[in-house]
DNA sequence: AGCGGAGCTGGAAGCGCTTGCGTATCGGGG
DNA sequence: CCCCGATACGCAAGCGCTTCCAGCTCCGCT
């Protein structure tokens, strides 16, 4: 089989071929061109060869390098499971097409590589993870000529394309769910709202709460940043208002709340239904077990990717951004039971 | 400032300030050979055209692409924040040297593109995080002529480099901190031990419990996979033996641990201290704290990429692991107090 | 049998950058 | 004043690949 020190180029293969590069270059990456047979046995020539063509000179010929980017959010909690989960979501796809991926994290600095990004030539588009959305070389990079796809929808530029989960429907489903139990003093802890996922669910319970005529008043808000301690917090704040349900912005942040609800003697879900949003590993790991939104990222991953790759051949984006289901989970801090789907 | 459409080459640098191609090449790369005055115009007019150096092509002319790769364990636990903390160590870090970061995750295809990283120059050279070792691919690399650094000793190829937290290390001064505080009878909940750092940290755990002389035997022994439901399960298993610490493999499985015996009512720490490893966020969001050893991942990240473009520009490797330190954190869960210097 | 066209194939021109080598320029010592 | 070494800079040859274009072969048609 291959060599393992030395490289194999296109030419040794066209030599030992007895064709010319061209004929091999086309042969290789599947173009037409070539008669059966010439294709076939260029192809076992370089596999007998280990030929692994040069990335970085096709890239130069084709201006194409089969290298997709993916920009993480900056000041990331660190118990958040978020960026390990998107990246495992995007580099599985990618690598499911055939592409290479190339990640930014921490801090980036606007000066600095993001500028770059594009421009030279090291990616052909980037996926740009929403949750640090705001800083504005964001919005620079939507200007340019060059293909993006933002996970979660930015907070001014509606236009821009984007996929997400359905924070909204899952979390009007949520409210539905404790409302049809009997739920009548529905409290929130809401999440960092400069994060639009984190305002886009609190927006959502405040429409759903209203839709059904409930109670509801600044003493059953409170604000978290998706952090267990912060959830607990809030919902030691929550607790004068006498809740009959709390709706956390985050698994987390419920954690936080089961243990505050603990603490004071109430029961779960008898005294007080609790439901979080992600379906983070965690929710089935509490007692009780949490009900909650889940949020497949996988699927985010997946259609930022094709939808990436769409835009980098030119084709249009879609015209409405590319939301994946969110399902309620039905778990038992909550009660346990589904209403019947009547 | 800089168009943001059209692409500025070498070429348009050179024709506007007046000279060659070569000495603006050589100008902004900082090479010598070119007079401090023409190389403050170059780089005036370089910035002015907002100048971006294309990367494929550099990279085919020079032979070094600037890009660092880093391979993530495959079958990852999704509530691990192991993979992001680690992609956010490794980027940051190699954004300090200026180098990009190339990311694989998910299932990598022994056939595909593990065996090309190298050979297509795509990167420079790569990371690969141990927690997965025992695949074939992994010797495959290391035989090669590539620049490779491993995160966590690999269990057959004692000679390849490695960087890691201090395990065995950590978990010494855990236990001497346990028998310090007058517990004898310390049970254990391992990792999965096909894992280099479970089976490290069982290893170092058996001998300080053996260099104290304890009562030890397999009724003190139990298995997790560092999930928290293993965590509860094992512990379950140990109360007969009638611990009085139980020292888990990680945090995780502490938590779990903390689960299961509230639920028997047993105290923590009176009845039973309990300890993990990791310092993961939720240590100290349990009650109690968790008495835990710190794994500095941001260490671990930035010591592996400065050693690997250490390989890269072909300096000898050092003679021996690089362990990051791992420092005891004693919080309440095993008493609160550390033992007196004396 | 002659001709047009379709399908293959090779030659060669780059893609944008780095770098070895040669030339020009300058300064200082003999 | 000349020679030599050091320094500054330009020339041009690639790095390995893609792709345009032209030439060729071979077939089917009239």
């Amino acid at each position: 089989m291959s060599e393992s020190g030395e490289r194999v180029t296109l030419d040794e293969v066209a030599k030992v071929s007895g064709v010319s590069t061209a004929a091999v270059s086309r042969a290789l990456n599947g173009r037409e061109g070539v008669s059966a047979d010439v294709r076939e046995r260029i192809r076992a020539v370089a596999a007998s060869l280990g030929y692994r063509p040069n990335r970085a000179a096709r890239s130069l010929a084709s201006g194409r390098s089969g290298v997709l980017g993916l920009v993480l959010p900056t000041g990331l909690n660190h118990d958040d499971t978020y960026s390990g989960r998107m990246v495992h979501a995007v580099a599985t796809a990618a690598a499911a097409h055939d592409q290479a991926l190339m990640v930014w994290a921490g801090t980036v600095r606007p000066e600095g590589p993001v500028r770059d990004l594009l421009s030279t030539g090291l990616v052909d588009g980037i996926i740009v993870t929403a949750v640090g959305f705001g800083e504005p070389w964001i919005e620079e990079l939507l200007d340019g000529a060059a293909a993006v796809v933002l996970v979660g929808r930015h907070p001014k530029r509606t236009e821009a394309l984007w996929v997400g989960v359905d924070d909204a429907g899952g979390t009007a489903a949520l409210v539905d769910h404790l409302v049809s139990t009997g739920r009548r003093r529905i409290g929130v802890i809401t999440g960092p709202l400069e994060r639009v996922d984190a305002a886009d669910r609190y927006a959502a319970f405040v429409s759903a709460v209203g839709r059904h005529g409930l109670a509801f008043d600044d003493t059953l808000v409170a604000h978290g940043d998706y952090s267990i301690a912060s959830g607990y917090a809030a919902t030691r704040s929550l607790l004068p208002a006498e809740p009959d349900a709390i709706v956390a912005g985050n698994d987390h942040m419920a954690v936080g709340a089961l243990r505050a609800l603990r603490e004071v003697a109430k029961r779960v879900p008898e005294d007080v239904a609790v439901a979080g949003f992600d379906d983070a590993a965690v929710a089935t790991e509490v007692e009780p077990s949490l009900t909650t939104v889940r949020q497949d990222l996988d699927a985010v991953g997946r259609l930022a990717v094709e939808h990436l790759l769409r835009r980098i051949d030119g084709q249009p984006a879609p015209d409405r951004p590319l939301v994946v289901p969110s399902p309620l989970l039905v778990r038992a801090s909550t009660g346990g039971r589904s209403p019947r789907p009547s």
